[in-house]
DNA sequence: CAGGATCCCCCAAGATACTG
DNA sequence: CAGTATCTTGGGGGATCCTG
């Protein structure tokens, strides 16, 4: 990812691109969206999201303390205890992730059903026989459900 | 990535997961940002975009196309070329899109900020000498500018 | 419990070369 | 120019063990 000056002032943007460098990673968006109310525990974290191991929730809060969007504190009633949250920035950053959300709830069925039109052909296409494509059939699926 | 149920209502539905596994990919975004204005050939994304190799290109492409985002066709007037466009399912992923590109016009300074001053630190930081914990001041990074 | 250190796997993405 | 086929690699992410 190497921030080309093309005409498009979107695309060539350094900012735009870094924008969507904090998305590309896996964890980012879910993290940010976990603390979206309040401080939280590692512990906590790790079980309201699901699947996520201590390893990687430890680097990708490191990551987002990195980039100012989460901060580090250690409550001083329980020392022993951590907390993350939200800086201001990374506030703001809850907004566009939540149209995501809503986007996924209004439109995640027409994906799936997409998803599952393209697996089975529908068996109404004609396809030249001698030549069937053979898609893999895999590596197109974002996630393995 | 698989989906526990926990009690979070966001992040334990399937299609929130999903819509965040779409933006997960580094090049989807960018390329359905690129169809924003309409139909494009290939050779125009790829000098729209920047830095995307045709093969990568193809397949997120094809990745797109097999969730129902993007569609491909081969305009009638001229047989040799073809065409990338939006489906109306993949028109209105442009929304949350945007509003990133929205937020990184706002806040990417921010970010570029807080990353300059993680690496420097700001030599009034009184650090206790022996315990350096020495961060390997990689891997934080989101890209190599 | 927090989180560092290690080892390993896998796949997205780059480079290159070839077909239509 | 569009797309495929190989080969290769970097690094994200899983598993496991070990410390404070």
């Amino acid at each position: 990812m190497w921030y080309v000056t093309t005409t498009d002032a979107f695309l060539a943007d350094c900012r735009a691109r870094l924008a969507f460098d904090l998305l590309t990673n896996t964890w980012n968006p879910v993290v940010l969206w976990a603390l979206r109310e309040g401080p939280r525990r590692p512990v906590e974290l790790r079980e309201r999201i699901g699947g996520i191991s201590s390893k990687v929730l430890t680097e990708t809060l490191r990551r987002l303390r990195y980039n100012g969007l989460v901060t580090r504190r250690t409550p001083p009633d329980t020392p022993s205890a951590v907390e993350y949250g939200l800086t201001p920035l990374g506030r703001t950053l809850l907004t566009p992730i939540d149209a995501f959300g809503a986007w996924a709830f209004e439109h995640g069925d027409e994906v799936m059903a997409a998803q599952e039109a393209a697996c089975r052909p529908t068996a109404a296409e004609h396809h030249s026989p001698s030549h069937s494509p053979a898609t893999p059939a895999s590596s197109l699926r974002q996630n393995q459900a």
